[in-house]
DNA sequence: ATGTCACATCTAATGTGA
């Protein structure tokens, strides 16, 4: 079984690019963060010609998760469903063959101090005590993520020039370390303890062209589906040419 | 501060978010 996580950066931008690289790669689910399209403007026939079913929250603009899959999706559930606020659309979860999948979309943070930071930490904090409450830990669960945050030097570039910064800080770190010690293993860096392979470059200027990237999009598996990981690679060949998003796919295989 | 994208809006250049 292969799970693919990918921030698209505007489904509608990107439909040509994610029709070729779904056609060839064919992952048995796809999690796709920044659909910034409303449900009525998701291309659903795209995905069905393609073979694949899907679920989508999405809203005006911004934000927008969805998860397609060559089999039935069930048991979705659309926002945490905690009583808290689920206006922005970042959280989806559906079981796909026996693995609850959840696609989710972490709030950028913009800059260490803001409003937007400490939404981040609260969104990460939230996420955490949604681990306790509504999974069962005997259940394969793969949370794909745009984390929008780096865990260690070997995810960045130049860390001495992100240290501090917004999606590098220490506090949003301690969030992330907070989530992996519930019991959650990162799929990439488990089969690579020393890969430097990014899956974000900056639009700005030569940010690609140099390998100026950070890897802030993760797969994480509880341990009845960390144990059946194989590999999980980044696609760095989708973040090159015309009508790239910023972002490159990433991919755990499970054995079945 | 700068650079580049995508989206929305009083459809043209501007603001927001990343």
């Amino acid at each position: 079984m292969r799970i693919t996580t990918w921030n698209i950066n505007s489904i509608r931008a990107r439909e040509k690019r994610a029709r070729a690289w779904i056609a060839a790669n064919q992952p048995d689910v796809l999690c796709l963060q920044e659909t910034k399209v409303e449900d009525g403007g998701f291309p659903g026939a795209m995905f069905e010609e393609l073979g694949y079913r899907y679920a989508h929250l999405g809203q005006k603009s911004y934000n927008g998760v969805a998860i397609a899959a060559r089999t039935e999706l069930t048991d979705v559930r659309r926002g945490f469903g905690d009583g808290g606020d689920d206006t922005q659309s970042r959280f989806l979860v559906a079981t796909v063959a026996g693995v609850r999948v959840c696609c989710l979309y972490v709030p950028n943070g913009q800059e260490v101090g803001s409003d937007k930071y400490a939404y981040k930490l609260e969104w990460l904090a939230r996420l955490r005590r949604w681990l306790e409450a509504s999974t069962e830990r005997g259940v394969p669960l793969a949370l794909c993520a745009d984390w929008n945050v780096a865990m260690s030097d070997l995810d960045v570039h130049d860390p001495a020039a992100w240290a501090g910064k917004n999606l590098f800080s220490e506090p949003e770190r301690a969030a992330m370390n907070e989530l992996l010690t519930w019991g959650l293993t990162d799929c990439y860096r488990a089969r690579h303890p020393e890969g430097r392979d990014y899956s974000w470059w900056d639009y700005f200027g030569v940010a690609f062209f140099k390998n100026r990237g950070l890897r802030i999009d993760m797969i994480l598996a509880n341990p009845p589906l960390a144990a059946r990981l194989i590999d999980c690679t980044i696609d760095r060949d989708a973040r090159k040419g015309q009508d790239a998003s910023d972002h490159a796919p990433v991919t755990a295989t499970f054995s079945d």
